[in-house]
This record gives C-alpha cells, sequence and structure tokens, in this order.
DNA sequence: ACGGCAAGTCCGATATTTCGGACAACATTC
DNA sequence: GAATGTTGTCCGAAATATCGGACTTGCCGT
C-alpha cells in the first residue's frame, strides 16, 4: 500500500517479514513494545531478542535509546525493561485527543465510584473485542487491568452489543471460528450467540454470567452513533452473587451513561 | 556512552545530532513524538518535516509505518496525525506497573469525585515539576491536560515542597534561573520562594494563589518515602474565590490521602 | 578452583534505509 | 486560466545502522 513497487518485486507478505533476517530499527521497535504488551510485565533483555526474534546486540542498541528517550525503563536491578513514562504521556494525549473517549472517561470514572465496582469502556478493533478504559472499583479482585488486550467478541457480554447491526450470516463470517471456544474449552453454541444479540438488542442492554470466569457477571450497554450502530459499550465487571435488585439498578446507571455518550437520536 | 568510539572518532555533543544530516529511524521517531506532545495537537505531516527538521519524504515514511501500527492515526480527512491508540495501551501498562502510580490514581479519582475540583499527582523530572496524573473536576474549565508537560518548579506550589529536601543553595543551583520568571514577567523573589518552602515544610501542605493563573488557587500535600523525602505530590486546582472553610476542609482531604500514599513514619 | 551459563560490550562488514529531488495531482490566488 | 503553493509518491545512490560473533565480566554450583 506505501509502496507499490516493492509489493511488485517481492511482495513478502504485506512486508510482514524480509527473507533475510535484517530489519529495521523501527519494526524491531514496534515488535519489542508489541510484545511486552502481551506479556504485560517488566522483562529481560535476552528474552526480548528470542521471543522477537530480534539479535541480541541490536536489542541492547535500541533499548539504549529507547529508555534514554523514557519510552523503556530500566526496572529494580535485576535487567528487566518495561514501558516508561512517555509512553503514559502520549497515551494520555491520546486520550484527550477523541471526544468519544474523553467523555467516557468521566463516566467510567464516576460509575467506578459511585457503584464501587469495576466499570469499563470498551470497542472493537478489527475482530476482536478490547477493553479501552477501566477504572477498578473498590473491590479492586483483578489486579492487572486488560486495556489494550485483544479478547474474542464472543467471550464477552460487550461483543454481543457491538455486533449487533450486523446480519446473522456477516456475523458468523467475520468473527473466526476459533473464538467461539472458550478458555475452559467450552463451545459457544452459535445460535445461542445468535439469540444472546437478539435478546440484547430488545432489552437494551446485556448481562452474561461464568462466561470467562466461573464467578464474574457482565452487565454492558450499547453506545451508540449516528445511524443507531453500536460503537461501544459501557460495562460493570461484578461477582455473580450480586443481588438482583442491586443488578437492576446498575443496569439503569449503565443505560444513562450510554445514553449520555450516544449520539442523540 | 553506547558507544566509546563514536565518541572518541566525532563526539557530537552527546550524541545528539550528526554533523551530517542523516539520521537514524528510531531517533526521527523519538523527535517526531516529542513534537507532537509539546504541540499538543493533531498536526499536518509538512510541519512536522519542517518543525523537527526532518526530510519529507522521511516523515511520510516512518508516519506509515507508525499509522500501521497505530502508534499514530490520521485525523479527520485534513491530512493531520496524531497519537493513536497503542500509545495508550503502553500508557497504562506503565501506569498498572509502578506501584506509587497505580495507588495515587485511586487517591486523585477519589479526590475529584468527592470535590468535584481537578486533582492531580505530579512529580519532579530533571529540574522540572510535571504533572504525571490529571483527573478534572466536574467543574472543567481546563480543558486540555496537562500530563507530561515541563514546567519550572516555581511557578507550581508542588514545586516548594518537592525540594524541601535540598539546602537553600542547592535549591538555587538546581533549578535554572530563568524558570523563576513567571509568563507574565514577574519575577518570584528568591527569598520569599525560600520562605514559602520553610513554611510548606512546617505545615505540611502548601497553598498558592495566582501563581501561573490569576484566578486559580492550587493546594498541595506531599507524598515522602521512607527518607521523608518529598518524591511526589498531591493536589487541588481550584478557583481562588473558593471559601476558605472549603479549602481547609480540602487540605485536610489532601494530607490524608498523601499520607496514605506516603511510606509510614 | 573450575567449568558452564547468562549478561552485557565492542567492532567491522555489508545489506539496507535514509535522503534529495523530480514528479503528479490538486487547491488557491490573482 | 495561468501562476503558485501544498500534499503525497517514487526512485536511485550513498551513508550508515544492523547484525554476527568474539570478548569480558560476574554468578552459580560442584
Amino acid at each position: 500500500m506505501a509502496n507499490g513497487v516493492t509489493a511488485e518485486k517481492k511482495a513478502p507478505a504485506r512486508g510482514e517479514e524480509r527473507a533475510n533476517g535484517r530489519a529495521r530499527g523501527i519494526d524491531r521497535v514496534i515488535a519489542l513494545m508489541e510484545h511486552l504488551h502481551s506479556l504485560r510485565t517488566p522483562t529481560r533483555i535476552a528474552d526480548i531478542a528470542r521471543d522477537t526474534g530480534t539479535p541480541r546486540s541490536t536489542v541492547y542498541e535500541l533499548v539504549n535509546t529507547l529508555v534514554e528517550a523514557r519510552w523503556l525503563e530500566l526496572r529494580d536491578d535485576d535487567g528487566t525493561v518495561y514501558f516508561g513514562p512517555a509512553m503514559h504521556y502520549y497515551g494520555s494525549d491520546y486520550l484527550d485527543s477523541v471526544d468519544l473517549i474523553r467523555k467516557a472517561r468521566l463516566e467510567v470514572a464516576h460509575l467506578a465510584e459511585m457503584s464501587g465496582e469495576t466499570s469499563q469502556f470498551c470497542m472493537l478493533e478489527g475482530d476482536k473485542y478490547l477493553v479501552v478504559l477501566n477504572e477498578p472499583g473498590r473491590r479492586m479482585f483483578r489486579i492487572s487491568s486488560e486495556i489494550g488486550i485483544k479478547v474474542p467478541i464472543p467471550w464477552t457480554a460487550s461483543g454481543r452489543l457491538l455486533v449487533d447491526h450486523l446480519k446473522p450470516e456477516e456475523i458468523l463470517s467475520f468473527i473466526p471460528d476459533e473464538d467461539f471456544l472458550l478458555p475452559d474449552g467450552r463451545r459457544i453454541a452459535r445460535d445461542e450467540f445468535m439469540h444472546d444479540i437478539r435478546q440484547a438488542r430488545e432489552n437494551g442492554y446485556v448481562r452474561t454470567t461464568a462466561l470467562v470466569d466461573r464467578f464474574t457477571t457482565c452487565l454492558a450497554a450499547p453506545v451508540r452513533d449516528a445511524s443507531r450502530q453500536c460503537i461501544a459499550t459501557i460495562c460493570f465487571v461484578i461477582p455473580a452473587d450480586t443481588g438482583e435488585a442491586e443488578q437492576k439498578s446498575m443496569i439503569d446507571l449503565l443505560i444513562a451513561s450510554a445514553e449520555k455518550l450516544s449520539v442523540p437520536r
């Protein structure tokens, strides 16, 4: 796309990988950062080199540069590296620059504070679901957030809202087959999934229990654009044994917040 | 540092700039991102090229790569670029990985929600002050946050706490001379500054009014480490005409939060 | 004390990336 | 509608950044 000639000459599968081992520094850095994000833990340089297929001497060189720019930070004294403050600054600039997300931040913070439960704002990226904003509740039973981690759509409550503009056959071709397989080995029946979606659309919210995690219930409400397409969801992650009355009032809160974020009908 | 030989051969002032125009892609990218952060607004590619001194063709090439990695995003249809979602994901990973900051997030969110006023968490970076966390209050009179933007220490309330472990002469040599000059042209007297610092240390908090902005008051309390050094501050940014009783209770809130974040005495 | 392993540095060669400049496609001005 | 400016693409050449591999240092267990 960026370079028609290269594509004609070699076309190494969309520029993903060069035949020879040699790569640009920038591509190495992108791979490095994606790797750290997928691990979500400080990592030793030698491991990064091995797992990303980057020569050791190259990684040392690049890490030095990135640490100096504060994109990365050397941790403890154990020789591991992880993201540095610059990433936070740039990330904050991004959040502030996107209108919907900036507004969603206020809602999510408010919901979490009001209820004391974890509240999230979620969107699709490609054919995967991901958490964009996460405000831990006072309960804080899940420590590490999953912001920006791709999850199969059928594993989530929000996923049932985010595809509700598609026709059933479109949904099935959109979502990869293996994504219907839950982490514990169970398989989500396709017609059940379709039923959930219809139901969710009618109700204006969705509730799932024990989907990914046996003891967790998710409540989600849709944020819709001018064409009424669900472009995001706002949701609660709560213990499955939460009382029904309480859940009902949380759903009302969600719908009110989602309405505020939606383009008025 | 990374390369002794280069330093001996040419020593281009700490590797900052090569005599010749040629530079590594990575260094161009770092300059690009820093530039976007300092502007804090989506920017046209041609302007980036001009203002960072990067050749136009190089910027186009790099921006393509970065957009594909979602580090940058093309905005609107006006040909501007700005930070993309990947920065937010990496930034969130950073926040979650630093114990003090993770705890501070809860405090700042809580303070902002309780009081409805803007609350921040601030630290030093080199000889500059910067806002690390910002939770806008319901008032929201300042739209754009200033997260990660360097500010002279004397311009801020928190700055008076963050240097309180230094002796007066150390402070004066630590803070660049020009940083005592306020944006409106007034100059902060050195002995007055020293007086503020002593006072702040005695009170356990600091209040400044109309320092950078005529109508704004800042209240700040120190977060201290095991050696009682002030390593961060937590603060409110409020209208200067806020009632004294209200301010007093906000100060109490701040001190309580700061205490929670500090290493117990 | 010794051998084996991991962390980190250094250096020269060459495959590759950056760069300048030409060019095409539009937009804007007079 | 001609002149001028802006945005983006393309290409070859030359400067250099990446890479492999050798080397040092420190740690560990035996």
